[in-house]
DNA sequence: CCAATCGGTTTGCTATGGAAACCTATTGGC
DNA sequence: GCCAATAGGTTTCCATAGCAAACCGATTGG
């Protein structure tokens, strides 16, 4: 037992920083395309979000499931003539969750930017 | 080969997504947060980042390997006192790379909050 | 001089991200 | 009507990333 206790500090002075406060699952690249893209209309398709963001079926597949999971996206399947179609749109808690990192965004902006000269 | 070819849509009508142009070296949670301070200030102490970041120092460790071998950090070690101590410091392109991140969230930014009735 | 602390690096496990393979219709040629 | 090709996704599988624990060398305190 000589190694440090390697825990952070609890942090007194209290004002953690904004990247603290991230959510991974909400703050990763492409599911945060996913839940802006979904925030601008009450519906989108699956092949809307594939090419806008341009991906592979497989992995948008992929991230659609870790948001559904979280309850922050509902999945529909339906039909657009008899072809299947996938629809996504944001539940309650995505749009809170993405108003949230927005605001965090914002903050951690906001200091990029006061220490620019900008 | 009855498979679809599963690649996206070239992009003929050249507008992508401000997420598809995120680079996820510099937008992951924790590596944002130290470019964000080290943008502050002219150089950062080690154990100044782990304790704002609330990291530990294992963890703190490999994010900074990261981003120096991506050029985006200078490191370099020293002594305050005799104790032996450890420094970070944006470069150049660590700079540039941040203020590109920044633009990028930006744009996404402004695409929410302008379907957002604010 | 021995134990505890500081300041960090390396090791090792787990979970995530991504492409490829696969699957089930549907549509189009002949 | 039958076979190939396409649409629209899901599942499998591998490589890497992220994280904590273990470790390591100095320094300081009792």
């Amino acid at each position: 037992m000589t190694g440090s206790v390697d825990t952070p500090a609890p942090d007194e002075t209290e004002a953690p920083h904004p990247a603290t406060g991230l959510d991974d699952v909400v703050h990763q690249r492409i599911r945060l395309g996913i839940l802006t893209i979904a925030h601008e209309a009450r519906r989108v398709e699956f092949g809307f979000l594939r090419t806008q963001l341009e991906l592979t079926a497989g992995n948008l597949s992929k991230h659609l499931g870790v948001l559904e999971t979280a309850g922050l996206v509902q999945i529909e399947k339906g039909y657009a003539g008899r072809r299947g179609r996938t629809w996504i749109s944001l539940t309650a808690a995505g749009d809170a969750a993405l108003a949230e990192e927005i605001t965090r965004l914002k903050q951690l902006i906001a200091r990029v930017d006061t220490t620019n000269g900008q």
